[in-house]
DNA sequence: TATGAATGAGCATTCATTCAT
DNA sequence: AATGAATGAATGCTCATTCAT
């Protein structure tokens, strides 16, 4: 009997590598050669485990996710949610404060210049932002006060902190020098300690 | 006599060609070739006008920028600037709300995924930021009221601007369909309303 | 007591299948995975019933030899030959007249391709070809009336007679459409039955 | 201005040498880099001129079958054509008898090997033996006697001719040794003579 | 005996770049 | 100044083969 293989874990470890390496050389640089070199495989493994490079771009993006959402940590319970600061605080956990995030935002960046002409690529994004926008929905109605808000505007408000991130994540991680973590997280409350104060005290009707 | 060419002409005509290229193959499939065909020039003259491929991409980041900054139109006299509304009216124009727009930001993105690994282009961009900041700071001066705020304080505030259009302007590049113009304004208007209204009243002073 | 497989089976139920997969994919067209695939074993087994492609092609081979002789039925005793046209009846068993001489035959061209550069392939198709050469003789001498004739004049003959069949044959596999059982059969008899006639009366003499 | 080339003689260069390739290696052996190395251009060119391999096949194919219309000559006008015996030499002139018909038939047979599995292949071939087929019967006409053929008459000998042609020249090209060009003919005058003659006196009416 | 995961050399193909004209 | 034919290094991918289990 051959050996039994984690199907599953063989293919995290080549993700792994691919961000690795997309992280280092950008995604025109990222070649299958070295992604394999990374993950201690030969090409031949990489295209075992994946049909093809796009099928490990997918795979890597796929992977890049699940790693953001398990950095973010579970969706917290709307009775923990707590003040508009401890969900900024919380927010703060996404942008590219320390070197593993930073990496990660880099492949993100890579992915969008990459998705803008795939399909698939584009499809895993949305899905991605909608799982973010859900976990969102519970702690903004926990800020609302006694009453729940509703849906669609809890929805619309988690579009916005979700576009704040995004904005300061995108210029720290082109700006790395000029964006250390503590001008990140300023420009993240000067944004959004606004808005959720409005929000939580029910006065966003008029911005519907 | 030489037949005269418009040097800056040229570099510009094949500039234009490269931005359609990138908008609907991506950057990977961005063939010099096809640059070169779009722009009903040959493949020697694009390395002719251009220094090899990656100093065609230059030119074309630096001819994006200058769209924009011209899609933008001169900086506002800061007695001109006018409410708060008013200039979120015009912070909307930098969104991809039509189609020349959002082809510029599908252009855009593929930059940023190119910028991780590219210094001169991370350069570029970080120029490009700078002057959009600088023009930012006299038409927010003017909503400070009647004494203008410090400059550093104005600059915070440009930040969190042009997060908020970036975060905004990403997202609808990779949702095109569930982010029509309408509400992109709207999710702009939400985030900015709040905190460019404390600026306006001077209470922005705690966020620091 | 280990299981006892039969070696020789097992080796055709392999050619077997590479017989079906060449048929449907072409020589060059023909990986050992699909071959293995199709006769339910593993691609280890392949190589470990046959010493590597090559050999499996051999055997294929070997397999399409049997299986032609097979279909045409034990040599025929001098005495139940017949007349000229019982020769041809039998001599047309050869044709791709249905579905499954057809699979045969267009298995039997790849061969030829294939051939051409591999001696093995070419020492077995001559081997072949001899025995084919004589189980005719013994029909044709049955023809030729009370006389045996010459040995060197039955191989004649019978090398006649093959190439009618091949040249028949190859053709109407390559234009399977413009080639139905029937016309085969006419130009088989259009051509075998002149010759044979002169042949069966002894006037073959001038033809050396 | 760039060197102006001919582009249909490079294509002839190219085909020429995976002739002489395809003929020493086969059709599996057959590379590329082998080609264009033998061509003495660059790998690069030949998909310049050709649009991937099978492309260059297909070229090759073409030049293969206008090789043999040329060897073959003109089609022969019906006065000029003669005797039975004078066609039958005519014939021959398809025959792999010296090494440059050899060669050709060598590829010819890799082409029905690869024909068996491709389109495009299978026909080109079809078009090539309608073209022969057209060209015989003329001449067979001429062989009839003061009155022509009906034209399916002329049509079904030239099918039996060609089938002979075919039959012999692929066991020529398997058996080369046991084939020399006396042996070949002889055989073909076998097969013919008889029909022909019957043909010529009008006695074919019975072999319909 | 049999498995099938893993290997890696070898292939076609792409494409930025060069350069004779 | 402009052409576009030619180059050839580099890449993704295929697949026969190997071997630990």
């Amino acid at each position: 009997m051959p050996k039994k293989v984690n199907i599953a874990e063989q293919r995290r470890v080549i993700a792994d590598a691919a961000i690795s390496v997309i992280n280092h050389a950008g995604m025109e640089g990222a070649r299958l050669r070295d992604v394999a070199q990374a993950a201690n495989v030969t090409t031949g493994a990489v295209t075992h485990y994946f049909d093809g490079k796009d099928a490990v771009l997918e795979g890597t993006l796929e992977e890049i996710v699940r790693r953001t959402l398990e950095r973010i940590g579970k969706p917290v319970a709307p009775e923990a949610a707590g003040s508009v600061d401890a969900f900024i605080g919380r927010a703060g956990k996404y942008l590219p404060i320390d070197e593993t995030s930073r990496a990660e935002w880099r492949v993100w960046l890579a992915f969008w210049g990459r998705a803008i002409a795939d399909d698939r690529l584009r499809s895993i994004h949305r899905q991605h932002y909608n799982d973010i926008s859900d976990r969102m929905v519970g702690p903004l109605s926990a800020l609302h006060g006694p009453t729940p808000p509703p849906y669609q505007q809890a929805r619309r408000c988690a579009d916005a902190v979700i576009a704040a991130i995004d904005g300061i994540g995108t210029r720290a991680t082109l700006e790395t020098e000029q964006w250390p973590a503590k001008r990140q997280k300023e420009t993240l409350r000067s944004l959004l300690r606004p808005i959720l104060t409005e929000f939580a005290h029910g006065k966003d009707r008029e911005t519907a």
